[in-house]
DNA sequence: TCAACATATCGATAATTCTAGATATATAAG
DNA sequence: CTTATATATCTAGAATTATCGATATGTTGA
């Protein structure tokens, strides 16, 4: 867990947005249709349309959170579905906390 | 409080090092001769030996953390300490706890 | 196999951040 | 008043980040 890298990646008003729609995703986005639920989280479709930046922008924005391990991918298909990492971001606030 | 301007402000070792010596002063730092005490927090000159960087890049960090209202200044003659201010520190750490 | 679609990666440019040295400002000491 | 000291600000080049369009990759369905 490395708190600069999370700091950078929170840095950023769109991406702290993402990480903060994922906590709910079903008041933020539409159904997946194909899936029925949001048990892995959200396809980077709909986090591009609500984020309203380029396709090539937001998978890049995604990395740079899986990077930091704030976010997993899980892949159904042709769609990819990102979901929050809990453990880490509890873990990472516990290290503010305790640090900061 | 701004929540990205924190984040950016603590998206750098070095920044993120000061706001931690600057939990113990008496821990990091050499008393300060003329003051006696770490009231107000700890000089510049101080900060900038133990983090090994130039005068300017120092003065520079520091008025980005002062700007994210992380740590407050006080002018002693031709001193200039800088304390934490830790009701924003709290209030953000609360906030990530509640909104992340 | 091929066309359509979702996502990832590449390449490029603009914007921002990092960092230092030079200079300005403020205070203290003589 | 002049000099020395501490800090802040200015200027500039290097490094990193932001962002997009184009292209590549992987998957599905005809």
């Amino acid at each position: 867990m490395d708190v600069i890298e999370i700091n950078k990646a929170l840095a950023n008003k769109t991406r702290l947005n993402i990480l903060q729609w994922l906590r709910k995703p079903e008041d933020n986005f539409p159904p997946h249709k194909d899936l029925g639920h949001f048990n892995d989280g959200v396809c980077v479709m709909y986090i591009q349309e609500k984020a309203g930046l380029s396709q090539s922008t937001i998978s890049h924005y995604l990395s740079l959170m899986q990077n930091a391990d704030l976010i997993t991918p899980t892949r159904h298909g042709k769609w990819t579905y990102y979901k929050r990492n809990e453990t880490v971001i509890q873990d990472y606030i516990k290290t503010l906390k305790d640090n900061l």
